[in-house]
DNA sequence: CTGTTAGCGCATTCAG
DNA sequence: CTGAATGCGCTAACAG
């Protein structure tokens, strides 16, 4: 009923080989020969058997981007970019016309919602599709447990062929003193990389800067919305804020206030309330992230405190909507479309892996109206 | 090398065929033997190969789910509650632990940039992969050729036995007086669906009581921020926008003071500057979505007008960031959750076909600060 | 309930 | 440059 290989074949009176040659395009064949295969994959309207592909290959065209959250245009913003990049057909420069799909690779992106739980099961179906490459966007989970296992299924991805990527993310510690000589004699060629290649935010230089803005403008009491608990982003942009503070000789019970909760609009606006309730005298809170600050703007507004006259806030990431907030956030930068487009072609090993396999992306400071001097 | 199901089945002193059955679970197979049969699967650490069995079964276990801008909430929220619903394991209610990934389907999303070349390219792409189905989202073009070309592939993945669901589309044009008798003798039995079940937004009534808003505030001259040209989502909005017009017996050239672009913040920043020099009188400018919304803010910040005071401002969506801007944005929320989670579950058949294949799901005004009467 | 037997559709050796 | 033969790993009839 459905049209295989074997119907062009037969159609443009060649062989099956000859045809899949034509259709790889990774082997000689006649112009002539070509030409008339085509034709009769036009005539026909033939698709390609992915799985039959991908079971003789033994490699499939699929690539594996995954979020945390695929709501948050942080995530939105790196998995379009290296989706962009991955789908970019082998030679061309540009998104390629017709509906034929060539040499390309099927780009996707998967939601894992935050769950350590779901990262591993999506990376054993994507194991399971024998995806060509693997994405990994986001912080980690720090849970010891969680990292092994983690550390074995990217190392069982990689032994298998699958390209890793880790994008925004920290690498992965290393593999203790590593195993001994291992196989038996036949050099068995060099073996896959056994580190994935990162590419990575300065999430502790870019939380410092901000700080350290806040410090200049006379804040000395400053709360802090932390992301979620046991996350590496979460960590290293506090660490970056801790820094600020302890440089510029300001002590003082710091984890009193500081507030953990998701990076959700809805624990900026309870962790704000919190944090005024704990410290009223707070003349700056910073969010761990723009999304954070959208829930701190509600929550002041709530109280009738003015932003930055009565206090200052500062955010993180520099979303599209945070310039236009009322009024416009002060935030960190990230080159998230830089970022993705890189962990993209990494991918596809279109880009040499940097330096150590890991490459450190800045974070700039972006000052904008929503922190003022503080007011007395 | 790598560990296959005869693997399994050796060690589990089975036949290959009992060790499919248990990771199927879709046959009965004694509770001993499955025991054995899953231990064994955890010690050799197997994981199932998909292109061999999506080839042997002639389908797989993707769901692919297309976006037109992954980067945009508006597609993000929907993407993700239709993955979420598509990812939920057969039995259970909740995001399954382990990372063994049991009868899961791999929910993916795509995105196609609003792009038609790339949207038939992912298209042919899933259908190569024999994708079990397919949730497309978001407006479509209204391009003849490419409403063609767009019913010629859905029907022919619906044929391949590919679930197809629209999600926030209209249903597409009837195919006309359709093919006649066809088949020979024999009654292949019931083909699967001829037409996509689908699950849209009421895009026109919510552009009618926004505008209805507007002129109860007593606006009479309103500036129209349009999203794309010769989309539907686009159409429909102004639609509703003029039928309000209408209504109210405001007549005259609306098409002036209507600018088209994408849906993107700088397309709003320019269109207002755009529709303030065509007509400086404007008391009130509605933008197709949030984001849109987002750039007459800040166009009208640069030229000194104030919201609502000096000019009314809408948007469309009730994105999260909505009501935080300054000053809150007036809005027509749509349920995007929803109609994520019932594409979701429509694509896994778990959910009854609405009345005629399609649904349409209400929108409603949330009136916030960014309108008030004109000034005079 | 379980084992045996055949392919699924394609990419590759090899010959020619 | 092209064709013929082989097997990738699994599922789906059938028997038993």
């Amino acid at each position: 009923m459905t049209v295989t290989l074997a119907d062009v074949a037969a159609r443009a009176r060649v062989s099956p080989a000859t045809v899949s040659r034509v259709l790889n395009g990774n082997y000689p064949v006649a112009a002539e020969t070509r030409e008339r295969v085509l034709r009769a994959v036009d005539e026909l309207d033939y698709v390609l058997n992915g799985p039959a592909s991908a079971l003789a290959a033994a490699t499939s065209d699929l690539v594996g981007i995954l979020v945390n959250d695929i709501a948050d245009p942080f995530f939105g913003i790196m998995a379009g970019a290296a989706q962009t990049e991955i789908g970019r057909a082998a030679g061309d420069g540009g998104p390629n016309g017709n509906g034929r799909a060539g040499g390309e690779k099927l780009a996707v992106v998967c939601n894992t919602g935050g769950s350590p739980e779901r990262e591993l099961t999506y990376l054993t179906l994507l194991q399971r599709q024998r995806a060509s490459a693997v994405v990994i966007t986001g912080g980690a989970l720090e849970d010891p447990a969680h990292i092994t296992a983690m550390a074995a299924k990217l190392t069982r991805l990689m032994e298998a062929g699958t390209t890793v990527v880790l994008c925004g993310r920290p690498p992965l510690p290393a593999p203790g003193a590593g195993s001994p000589a291992g196989a038996s004699g036949a050099g068995a060629g060099p073996l896959a990389a056994r580190i994935p290649a990162a590419v990575t935010f300065d999430n502790r230089g870019g939380g410092r800067l901000l700080t350290d803005h806040l410090i200049a403008l006379g804040h000395r009491r400053i709360g802090y919305l932390a992301g979620p608990a046991g996350r590496t982003t979460t960590r290293h942009r506090l660490e970056g804020h801790r820094a600020a503070l302890a440089a510029a000789g300001i002590t003082g019970d710091q984890d009193r206030v500081t507030v953990h909760g998701p990076y959700t609009r809805d624990a900026g606006q309870q962790g704000t309330r919190e944090l005024l309730l704990r410290d009223p005298g707070l003349t700056a809170v910073v969010a761990a992230n723009d999304t954070v600050a959208l829930g701190a703007y509600a929550a002041l507004r709530e109280l009738g405190l003015r932003i930055p006259e009565d206090i200052a806030v500062a955010g993180f990431d520099d979303l599209p909507f945070a310039r236009d907030m009322g009024p416009a956030l002060t935030t960190v930068r990230l080159p998230l479309i830089e970022a993705g487009a890189r962990a993209g072609r990494l991918a596809r090993g279109r880009e040499r892996v940097p330096q150590g396999g890991i490459a450190m992306l800045p974070a700039t400071l972006l000052p904008r109206a929503s922190t003022a001097r503080p007011h007395d």
